[in-house]
RNA sequence: GCAGGGGUGGCAGAGUUUGGCCAAAUGCGACGGGCUUAGGACCCGUUUCCUUUGUGGAUGCGAGAGUUCAAAUCUCUCCCCCUGCACCA
């Protein structure tokens, strides 16, 4: 049979006796929710990463006995939809060729202008996905973002916020396209880049004899001090303006943006040339200074006019240094004015800019790139380790000069702030994004000191998986403010403020977990009935039952059932996502349930899962390298694709999809079914020393698994489970392993340990060996702890290391020309035992010399010792005291084992065997022999 | 810049909390050998250097310094990398 048909069978299996639908009975309630996916595309690895996790989860509480709900929903509403509607109408060519490549007809892509065409075909994908995946979903409760239902919850939810104040209404910078005048997020720009916002300090030079100010815009107000000049671009207009009351000017074309930002009337155009013959005062020392034209100035950015600061600044000195090369006398004239000192190539230049221009480049005749780079570095060492070394900050660090500078102008009104596109990102209409400043924008705020000691106290009771994303969360609790929460555009619910708005599709997402508690039980409800009282029953318990069934209409029955379902499935909660999600979703997650619903329906686990690679590298589009679900399935099947993705790395780790790995899986897989397929082969007897063993390894295997799992370091469970089984397997019958019984139980374990991890696989094999129930339904192994024989294992490994250092003799002796037939072992006297452990307690040599002299050890031990071979013995081993380790075997077992495993040994070395006690024998390599290695002869 | 996470062998990645069983798990790759018509399958070996009738030594876990009998692990300084910085799912 091949991997398809196996997986069918066992999800029509599963299926057929609803195992995964779940419904409130006796045992201990857990759920799983993991992100909903955005159905904006087909499902990728890194959903199969995120869903599988918490399908392993889901299957594994199943098996320890506990009532699982796995549900899941489509995340339709926002913006990145529509804007895909957009592009496909606009036969965006590399969108389609996307598209085409997922296998989507014409047809189909003509009729996804239609949002909701669109989401519902990729909802349909990823529904197939996760059933091929065979993913353990309560089918039954699958809700959208769309529904008027959840529209209905997403009211009562902001009514909540509402009532606690939470809603504020204020300004708020945005990206915004002049040309669509409206907001521009990431899927709105050309290469879906994040127009990125930064502040930069505009700061204003009276004009001499003028009735007005111009404004230089900059990131390093401690350089003002240093300004030697004003950089105007030449042939471009400038524009006096009536800025908030004050005349200020700047070029016409950031006039025009800063319009966004700021009151701006144009009064009046001129050109560079009338900037030229002025002089302009510095507002922090009150130098009349010049203005010349700079090659790098560019009127769109900032203000359109620059402040030079030549030491500082390598562009400033590169575009004097041209400016007098053709001659400019006002350029000749200027000498730089240093106020920084600092470390790294410029310390103790009287210009430290030209250390860094030359750094950049020897040439002398820097191009461009260079002065980028020789900027850069300038910064950074200034910020690290420059000072102030005149004016009224003088002596302090540039860091702390440069923040009280930013203040104290502001406050002196001799500067603003200017928000700039620093990455200058582009929306896909063609036009520069802008900043804008929305001034009636409604926000949530989760700066509320109250909000916030909730969201702590959540927190605190949130286990985090991998722990160490704890003060991951910690940051972005404390961090998260004021979050825009209504937008203009998109699919969703109305903001309850203000009908015109959308409510953001972050925010309306961050407590619907809840829903699906009664999503399949309110499905014939009309959304109309869903009231707030009605919401505040089920989900806070106010109100009841009966007066809530007379003022909405819903049956009495529906009410009292959400209710039970709520209070029996919202206990223990296990929440999955990526990492992304951490500084958003998953921070608004606690939030919003710590004001919303009482404590005991709080989060209780978050886990986060790492990325998928492939073949090394980041999937992305622009790579080619993604990895498409389907394809995955049909090459490799549902369980080697979800061991790939899952459980080649532990649960933050990046895992990789790689055809190696995926053979690897699949080998592995096939050898353990190989061995179930020929049981017949073997029958019961009684039980060996290396049937002890292989119990002994198999009851540490399931403490180990069931470690992992449970914090869900699933490669450390993997491994176990299907790898190192292999290599037990095939260890045991190279020991002579043969008994059918141990073989059976052995592998019936492994199929139960493998149920949450390859499900099919796991369900044939343990049908194969004999079972006919269900693994998804049977109880997790636990491990018989008196089976556990470390000891057993020890000698196993003792054995090994035999092998490998008679091998190296063998070599050796080989080379010599020699033909070895046979090897000796010599079994160490119980002496070196006992001195052996000894030394292992605390590898203190000092004080087992005194044991010996002082005759304590005869005492303790009650056995005759040689002193001089026991002072040979432990001076030998104080060489490497730190290998010293307790050996848990005596002499009379290492003889009887090694004599068991003749056969074995002389497999591996091609060599007769014979053993013989170190005080029986007359070997030269007798007195060699160590508890931990016998002496080795060869004959 | 701020915040968080990191830097380990050809690569990926354990080990760091609790210093010594760590020349460092495991997987992959490479090389050599065996098996074979063949092998991308399987088995064995090698994969820092030196040494070798053996189980030994040197160097070594971003750089440097320190604590200790003993450091990948603890302390300090520095360098470098990744992620996030918002209205966007």
């Amino acid at each position: 049979m091949n991997h398809e048909e196996i997986e069918s069978k066992w999800q029509q299996e599963w299926s057929e006796a609803s195992v995964f639908d779940a419904d409130p009975d006796q045992r201990q309630s857990y759920m799983v929710t993991a992100a909903f996916p955005y159905v904006n595309g087909p499902p990728h690895m890194g959903h199969v990463r995120t869903y599988g996790t918490a399908d392993v989860l889901a299957r594994y509480k199943r098996m320890r006995g506990f009532n699982v709900l796995f549900p899941i929903g489509y995340h339709v509403t926002g913006t990145p939809i529509i804007a895909q509607c957009k592009r496909i109408k606009s036969k965006d060519p590399i969108l389609i060729k996307d598209l085409k490549k997922f296998g989507i007809s014409d047809e189909d892509i003509e009729k996804m202008e239609d949002p909701m065409y669109l989401a519902s075909y990729f909802i349909n994908e990823f529904r197939d996905a996760f059933h091929a995946l065979g993913f353990s979903m309560d089918w039954r409760r699958q809700l959208i973002s769309i529904d008027p239902k959840f529209s209905k919850f997403v009211e009562w939810q902001f009514s909540i916020l509402n009532e606690n104040g939470l809603l504020t209404k204020g300004k708020h910078p945005v990206g915004w396209c002049p040309n669509e005048n409206n907001a521009v997020g990431m899927h709105d720009t050309k290469s879906d880049t994040e127009p990125e916002i930064e502040e930069m300090l505009g700061i204003k030079f009276q004009v001499e004899n003028e009735d007005y100010k111009i404004a230089c815009a900059t990131y390093r107000p401690e350089t003002l001090y240093g300004v030697t000049n004003i950089f105007i671009k030449d042939g471009v207009r400038y524009a006096i303006c009536e800025v908030n009351g004050e005349k200020l000017c700047l070029s016409s074309t950031a006039a025009e943006s800063m319009a966004y930002q700021a009151n701006v009337k144009v009064i009046s155009e001129i050109t560079a040339a009338d900037l030229f013959d002025k002089k302009y005062i510095n507002p922090i020392n009150g130098n009349a200074v010049p203005a010349l034209p700079g090659f790098f100035v560019d009127e769109k950015f900032g203000t359109g006019i620059v402040m030079s600061v030549p030491a500082h600044a390598p562009f400033d000195y590169a575009a004097l240094l041209d400016l007098k090369k053709k001659g400019s006398e006002t350029a000749a004239a200027i000498l730089p004015i240093k106020v920084i000192e600092l470390d790294g190539p410029a310390k103790g230049q009287e210009i430290p800019s030209v250390a860094y221009i030359d750094v950049e480049s020897q040439e002398g005749d820097p191009d461009s790139g260079a002065i980028e780079a020789a900027t850069k570095n300038q910064y950074k060492e200034e910020l690290r380790s420059g000072v102030m070394i005149m004016g009224d900050y003088k002596g302090q660090k540039v860091k702390i000069a440069r923040d009280s500078m930013w203040k104290d102008l502001i406050a002196s009104n001799d500067a603003f702030v200017v928000r700039v596109i620093a990455n200058g990102a582009v929306c896909r209409c063609g036009f520069s994004v802008v900043v804008k400043i929305v001034d009636d924008q409604w926000f949530l705020n989760y700066g509320d000191e109250g909000w916030k000691v909730k969201a702590r106290e959540a927190l605190k009771n949130t286990k985090i998986l991998p722990e160490k994303l704890r003060p991951t969360f910690e940051g972005a609790l404390e961090w998260i403010n004021l979050r825009a929460v209504a937008r203009a555009q998109g699919l969703g619910t109305k903001f309850p403020l203000d009908n015109t708005k959308i409510i953001e599709s972050l925010s309306d997402s961050t407590i619907y977990m809840s829903l699906y508690t009664i999503w399949n039980i309110i499905e014939k409800v009309e959304s109309e009935k869903l009231t707030k009282e009605f919401f505040d029953y089920v989900f806070l318990g106010k109100g009841s039952a009966e007066a809530i069934s007379k003022t909405t209409g819903i049956s009495y029955e529906i009410i009292k059932r959400s209710k039970e379902s709520f209070d029996y499935w919202y206990t223990f909660t296990s929440r999955h996502s990526g990492v992304d999600l951490i500084f958003n979703h998953l921070t608004m997650y606690l939030f919003n349930h710590s004001i919303i619903f009482n404590s005991k329906h709080w989060p209780k686990q978050i886990a986060i899962n790492g990325t998928v690679l492939c073949e090394g590298e980041k999937m992305s589009k622009s790579l080619g390298n993604t990895v498409d679900v389907k394809e995955a399935l049909g090459k490799h099947g549902a369980d080697v694709t979800r061991f790939v993705i899952i459980c080649s790395a532990d649960l933050f780790g990046d895992s990789e999809y790689s055809n190696d790995a995926a053979r690897g899986i699949k080998e592995r897989i096939e050898y353990i079914d190989s061995i179930a397929g020929n049981l017949s082969l073997y029958s019961p007897s009684e039980l060996r020393h290396i049937d002890y063993w292989m119990y002994s390894r198999l009851n540490r295997k399931i403490i180990t698994v069931t470690e992992a799992i449970d914090k869900l370091e699933l490669r450390t469970a993997s491994t176990a489970a299907l790898y190192e089984a292999v290599i037990d397997l095939k260890r045991y019958f190279l020991r002579g392993g043969n008994n059918q019984i141990v073989i059976t139980e052995y592998l019936s374990n492994i199929a139960l340990m493998l149920g949450p991890l390859t499900p099919h696989f796991s369900e044939e094999l343990w049908h194969k060996i004999g079972n006919d129930t269900l693994v998804a339904k049977e109880k997790w192994p636990t491990a018989n702890e008196s089976m556990l024989n470390s000891k057993m294992e020890m000698e196993e490994e003792l054995m090994d290391k035999m092998i490998e250092d008679s091998k190296h003799v063998l070599d050796l002796v080989k080379r010599k020309g020699q033909e070895p037939k046979e090897i000796k072992y010599i079994v160490a006297s119980e002496y070196k035992y006992i001195l052996n452990n000894e030394l292992a307690k605390d590898k203190n040599v000092k004080r087992v010399m005194e044991m010996i002299k002082s005759g304590e050890l005869e005492n303790s031990y009650q056995i005759k010792f040689d002193l001089q071979k026991c002072m040979d013995f432990v001076s030998s081993m104080a060489k490497h005291i730190n290998t010293v380790n307790t050996v848990e075997t005596n002499p009379a077992d290492q003889y009887d084992i090694i004599n068991d495993a003749k056969e074995y040994i002389g497999n591996g070395t091609g060599c007769r065997i014979t053993v013989e006690k170190e005080e029986e024998s007359k070997s030269s390599k007798a007195a060699a022999s160590t508890p931990m290695k016998p002496g080795i002869e060869i004959l």
